[in-house]
DNA sequence: GCCGCTTGTGGCAGTGGCTGCCACAACAGG
DNA sequence: CCTGTTGTGGCAGCCACTGCCACAAGCGGC
């Protein structure tokens, strides 16, 4: 059978599964809190939610994937809102704008507490850095539209401007969760930004 | 014995022992060139040099740590660097001058090399961005000493300058690895840092 | 109701990175 | 020649992760 002809059944299995994923990721995400990281297995995740360990890595390519999860949606949902802003604003403000979507999904305590366990691991720090990468990528078309100046350089100013955006995204989640969120997210990364100018 | 009475000899031993890191290094580097990271074993390093791989793990700390290397030795040097720039200096030049110890080290055939297998294997990306990190707490005194203004978001601040300092560091090794040294690391280094004035 | 298909799951064995431990070799100083 | 220190190899084991296979659950057609 084609994909286009399949009955809508498959959609309602999908949500099931992305249920089951959230579940399980919050259960690994409080023992990851709980116990640290490295000293957590994936075994020990498994048996609190009640699978088996083969299954954990059905619903995550690592166990790092269910602290930090998959860059694509996200990155989609940026790169939309980023292509949607006005063709004549710099880049930076289009940049800065983009960027509110992850903010207001992260301003919780969800957010707060996974930026926690991911600032507490260098693994997981790590591959919070590698979504940057993969979010880079996509900016880039949508950020190399707004860029002039010489063609030979503007790759590389494109680059420049996406990650050190990331810079000041993930300097605004490192003081949100030092200051306990006495100032919100939102605030601290305008700073971020308007140091940058 | 103490620490203070030791002969120099010991000297002449960590000497050793760094020219054997840095021949294990390079043929490591050469071989994950050749066959792809993943794809070559720490057995086969081992065996390539005609060490055990037990012994592989005496010299690096992770099968990463030979391509990207231990962060510190860099640090303290650009750290000092840092330090010995004007105390009226913007925060931004200083950073730009600063990273230039790192250019002059990496702008030339290993340097290449070395960036390429980096870009090759998103562990080793991961390995390599944790090294900013690392460096990142070394800078942040040095910089918090040049940056004015509120209180309460200079650590911000302080901290969105430096990583977006190694955002078009890492931009300009990307654009240098395309353009196979069409352009010098140098030069690309200063447009990016010019991208974000 | 039965059958057959697809899809999710568990178990098992295996790979590879990495570590602790211990025995042994190399080499210095006495 | 002996002795303490230091580097090395081998072995066993942990853990993340994967491929494979057998099996169970749900769904469609009949």
């Amino acid at each position: 059978m084609s994909e286009a002809t399949r009955s809508p059944r498959l959609d309602l299995r999908g949500a099931a599964r992305d249920a089951v994923r959230d579940q399980v990721a919050e259960s690994a995400l409080r023992l990851f809190d709980e116990h640290g990281f490295d000293a957590t297995t994936v075994d020990d995740v498994a048996r609190a939610v009640g699978i088996s360990p083969r299954s954990f890595f059905r619903y995550f390519t690592s166990k790092e994937d269910a602290v930090v999860g998959d860059p694509m949606p996200y990155g989609r949902l940026v790169t939309d809102d980023l292509a949607a802003r006005p063709a004549d604003e710099q880049p930076w403000d289009s940049l800065r704008a983009a960027l509110q979507r992850l903010v207001d999904d992260a301003e919780n305590d969800r957010g707060m507490l996974t930026m926690r366990v991911v600032m507490s691991s260098p693994s997981l720090r790590a591959r919070h850095l590698e979504k940057h990468l993969a979010w880079g990528q996509m900016f880039e078309p949508e950020v190399l539209k707004r860029i002039g100046g010489l063609a030979a350089t503007r790759r590389l100013r494109a680059h420049a401007l996406i990650h050190a955006a990331f810079a000041c995204l993930d300097a605004a989640f490192g003081e949100w969760v030092a200051l306990e969120r006495a100032r919100t997210l939102s605030e601290l990364l305008d700073d971020a930004f308007q140091a940058l100018r």
